[in-house]
DNA sequence: CCAAAAGTGTTGAGCCTACACCCATGA
DNA sequence: TCATGGGTGTAGGCTCAACACTTTTGG
């Protein structure tokens, strides 16, 4: 299965060969890129919102002109982590920059894909990792080397494509963990502006949870305020910060506070029911 | 970096060739396991609990007499993922079962190590997963192939010695993982019996999370039984199942019902503060 | 002054905390 | 009967859900 035998000579551990152990025959990075496209249907009224999902067309031939694996099809973008990186996160975020051309975005790792027969080239590995990027940013972005074409799919869409290797699975994996770390933890901010109305908070979760974990009425934006996590946001002088953009009347402006998401533990046993 | 030309022949792309890209040097899982020792002072009496992590100390030298990488430091059970093994998880499966000579136990992976640099022999990559295994399993471990002595260390035990590798880094993201997972998901019923008291719960919450997640009072034994993810135990009879393990007076017993862990999503939106 | 979004007032229900107290049992 | 862990009774406080209502503003 192996040539390999690269070794880092080390003290008396020189005699050590790599051939004893399986080797994968490669370590990619893919990211599944999500953003919300926010659509103003008339002036005064709160946005039409939807989450989607970017995906990338694989090039039927690659660079030497050879026929390109599982070309044509529909995929998640990501490639192979180079030699000079530190690991299959940085990779991610060259990849993520590449697509976007933004740095700085949000990533997490979710999962790591390394059954063998996943990819017919060998034994490749695959960490897969989420993104959420502002709509805004994916204005601008350009198809990468092995890309043809790029285009943004709804959940619904995404589901009747005919997508490369197991990066159907991946997606849904992705679509699980995205939900539920948007209803547990504020990666929710990511979605949208700094500083936002209530009824843009409440909008997205409705979107993207479906449940009623969140009440449709009033009571919201009355609750909102009181969340440890957001804060409302105020005016040099002290007085509330609003805006007009969804209404006439003018509604409060609130962002998330810096907290530490790690230390932020809310446990299931003190918590109320 | 690398030799390798395995590739698996498929329709037109058989023409592919792995030597284009650069491939990890080694592939493993390691486990770090956890386990709960419970030692009952008096009859009578709740146990006295406290958190291990078992860590095996790595041979002086390998089966083949060499000097072995890392030999005679601590080091966490693991090893390379082989190659009829259906990925890391399997791999981390397998390992698990080894050295406690049990299936069947609960294992999560939690991350991948993969910063070039971590292994003396190459870009080994590493996945971790963490696991809870009840203290009687380890009562029957042995030591794996390239391992001479197994040992449960307290957490802060394990801060003070030298470990191999970057398994202190992993630890340490471990015990975070673990903390977290026990407070906010219903892991702990792995380190419990089936039925427990609630003083054995409340004893096993205090001891991983310090804070005042879980009120000492006598509150505990109320709430415990209407938490949505805990229900007591009846006799055939529908009588209540009591023990007296822990005191002359029979205490209810729980047990945690089975629910479907990933649709039980508590946003933090619609959370009561 | 109308329409629409934002936000307030109010009431009753339910859960939580705190504290005092009772219960069951082996020694 | 005592010591001890387990558990209950109750009052006050807080938050929440629900519903009706008011406010603000551009057109």
């Amino acid at each position: 299965m192996n040539g390999n035998n690269h070794v880092k000579s080390e003290d008396a551990l020189r005699e050590y060969n790599v051939n004893e152990f399986v080797t994968p025959d490669g370590y990619t990075s893919d990211i599944a890129i999500f953003t919300i496209t926010s659509e103003k249907k008339q002036e005064y009224k709160p946005p039409i919102m939807e989450l989607k999902i970017m995906l990338i067309k694989r090039a039927l031939v690659n660079a030497e002109e050879k026929p390109n694996i599982e070309g044509g099809k529909w995929a998640l973008p990501g490639g192979f982590v180079s030699h000079n990186e530190a690991g299959g996160y940085d990779a991610a975020l060259r990849e993520l920059a590449e697509e976007t051309g933004v740095k700085g975005l949000h990533l997490k790792h979710f999962g790591v894909y390394d059954k063998p027969g996943r990819d017919p080239r060998g034994w490749i590995i695959s960490n897969a990792h989420y993104a959420i990027v502002p709509e805004r940013y994916l204005a601008n972005r350009k198809a990468a080397d092995d890309a043809i074409e790029v285009e943004l799919f709804t959940l619904k869409e995404v589901f009747s494509l005919s997508l490369s290797f197991d990066h159907m699975k991946i997606i849904e994996d992705a679509i699980k963990i995205i939900k539920r770390d948007i209803a547990e933890t504020t990666v929710a901010k990511h979605f949208l502006p700094k500083e936002f109305t209530a009824s843009e908070l409440r909008v997205l979760l409705q979107l993207v949870i479906n449940e009623p974990v969140v009440k449709e009425d009033s009571a919201f934006s009355r609750k909102i305020g009181k969340l440890p996590f957001i804060e409302v946001v105020k005016q040099r002088d002290g007085s509330l910060k609003k805006s007009q953009r969804n209404s006439k009347t003018p509604s409060q402006l609130y962002k998330f506070k810096d907290i530490n998401e790690e230390e932020f533990v809310r446990s299931i046993y003190s918590a109320k029911y």
